[in-house]
DNA sequence: CTATATGCAAAGTTTTTGCAATCAG
DNA sequence: CTGATTGCAAAAACTTTGCATATAG
């Protein structure tokens, strides 16, 4: 479980399983929200230490949007976000094939001075139908 | 040039030109203080306001980034950013092909129920040489 | 045991709001 | 004139911190 050097304390192993299972990018608040029922005594403050600490220890990441708010996502593997407009609602994309085809696109471009270290795409849409869900399909 | 059906007035005009004559992607913060030499009585709150006047009218972007604040962009055309690891830095990219590349190779990954209204790439990085800035050069 | 992590409450930041006064059209 | 905009100060929202207590290893 938290074995990267970190003590496996009952709050952190709880906000761990609330972060993985909650695939909206919740935020420290909601994910204090979400543990309180289980785990009552457990501090926003140690929410927000604890996410933290994830993100150092590469557990988490840190998901940034046009709110005022840090959001969390709990998956650590390479992949992309789609941001629906209206709902601000956020959409994992798993797709390997970009960031390849964006360094290729970029290696054409000769930028000097710059060594990247990550490229991530945020696509920002609507629901045609805002009942349903978003499905991708891989083929 | 504020004629978008939105009153002309002095502290919209000066925010504005301070925005656009701020390449860094500034916050409120900074343009208040900004333009605190030059009009010391134009309130923190009036920037706030105004900036999100012209995201509503289309004037500025708000860009964000994993920093707690929200950042504005005086440029509206089409344009990505690069931003450097270490200072948080954002620098402008400007590449017309990249959206119609995202736009193809997501257009063969059914992805369904949405509308895409908007692709953003965020690059982030390192500067080679900390004290050289970086260049990109077309041709 | 001991160093690390937690909980609390307090403080720090950043952003928004209500309202009277002001100003552009 | 009149409705939109401003400035102020107060409040809200979000995040961090210090320190005494608790706890994992």
């Amino acid at each position: 479980m938290a074995e990267k050097g970190l003590k496996a304390t009952t709050q952190r192993i709880v906000i761990y399983d609330a972060l993985m299972s909650d695939c909206s990018h919740p935020t420290a608040e909601t994910i204090h929200e979400l543990i309180k029922i289980s785990h009552p005594t457990i501090s926003l403050a140690t929410v927000y230490k604890t996410l933290e600490t994830f993100v150092e220890y590469q557990l988490a990441q840190k998901v940034s949007t046009v709110e005022g708010t840090y959001r969390y996502d709990g998956k650590t593997e390479e992949h992309h976000h789609i941001v629906i407009d209206e709902t601000n609602e956020i959409i994992d994309f798993d797709d390997e094939q970009i960031k390849a085809l964006m360094k290729a696109h970029l290696a054409q471009k000769n930028i000097e001075n710059l060594e990247i270290t990550d490229i991530s795409i945020q696509i920002r849409g609507r629901k045609i139908d805002a009942n349903k869900t978003i499905t991708i399909n891989k083929f």
